[in-house]
DNA sequence: GGGGTTGTTGCGAAAAGTTGCAATAGCAAA
DNA sequence: TTTGCTATTGCAACTTTTCGCAACAACCCC
């Protein structure tokens, strides 16, 4: 949040980029609104500071910071979803039927990383997984299938 | 392919739905284009034999397809691509850097299912995944970062 | 502080994707 | 073959996302 405030606004200049009171805002939107937020729902607080923040600057915005590996852009229920990289990179499981998400950490990765790495010489770098699948309890009340 | 097409329109019934010619006339196009396809290839192709079929149809089939499990959904290199789902489900790890995109089984991922599995009760489905990272041919050229 | 370079923005329009609804047409049953 | 039910389609309007381009403004240098 305000603790990568700085971090990140450095970011953008070490890599050469310019520091735009848009990009500013919308990074700090996208930390207050905390977790996950549509295009839509940082568009429509961005606007209510500054009306002039034009709505192809958000998403070009957003875009940016995917590219920067500031932030992650991800399919979640049908919805794409941006948030903000903290630390720790973390991922999801997704239940099909019901819907809910639940974090997992990043280490149940590590033998898939492991295959494509010696498999392929393929050097992975996971953002944001989404693993789609049933989760407990809707097994329980769906035992079919 | 052909070989599935049968089978496919089967399930369809088997299902519950009903077997309309615009969900014939799709299902041939996506398996024609062979491969990964966006919503619009398909589209095209279909609206060249077929001019009456709508857009929103094409996609609502499309989606229709992906919820029996016909086929999947997925975003790689900035575009959402359908494919058919064959006997083997299949993943893919996508270069950042050079967009190359290579095909990797699906055990690669076991360990993954077990761990979901063992420590959230979570049963994976998972249907056509996309790794991104850094191709091998890309690290020798690129060995920065 | 002023000036030049060029990365970014706002704007308008197009493209892509979604939705509600009335008309159509599968398909099962008679 | 005909009939009835209702899943599915076409249509049109709408929302979301992308794009080209001229105007703007960070940032560097003096
Ligand atoms: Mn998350
Ligand atoms: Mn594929
Ligand atoms: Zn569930
Ligand atoms: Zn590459």
């Amino acid at each position: 949040m305000t603790h990568y405030r700085l971090n990140y606004l450095n970011l953008i200049r070490e890599m050469g980029y310019r520091l735009t009171p848009q990009r500013q805002i919308i990074l700090d939107t996208i930390c207050e609104q905390g977790g996950h937020a549509t295009a839509r729902e940082v568009y429509e607080r961005v606007r209510q500071k500054t009306p002039s923040i034009n709505r192809a600057t958000v998403y070009r915005v957003l875009d940016f910071f995917c590219e920067l590996n500031l932030a992650t852009k991800t399919e979640l229920n049908g919805r794409t979803l941006y948030e903000i990289v903290g630390e720790e990179p973390h991922h999801h499981i997704v239940c099909n039927q019901c819907g809910q998400a639940a974090v997992v950490p990043d280490e149940y990765f590590n033998e898939l990383t492991a295959h494509v790495w010696q498999q392929h010489g393929f050097k992975a770098e996971l953002k944001h997984m989404v693993i789609a699948g049933v989760c407990r309890h809707c097994q329980t009340l769906n035992p079919n299938t």
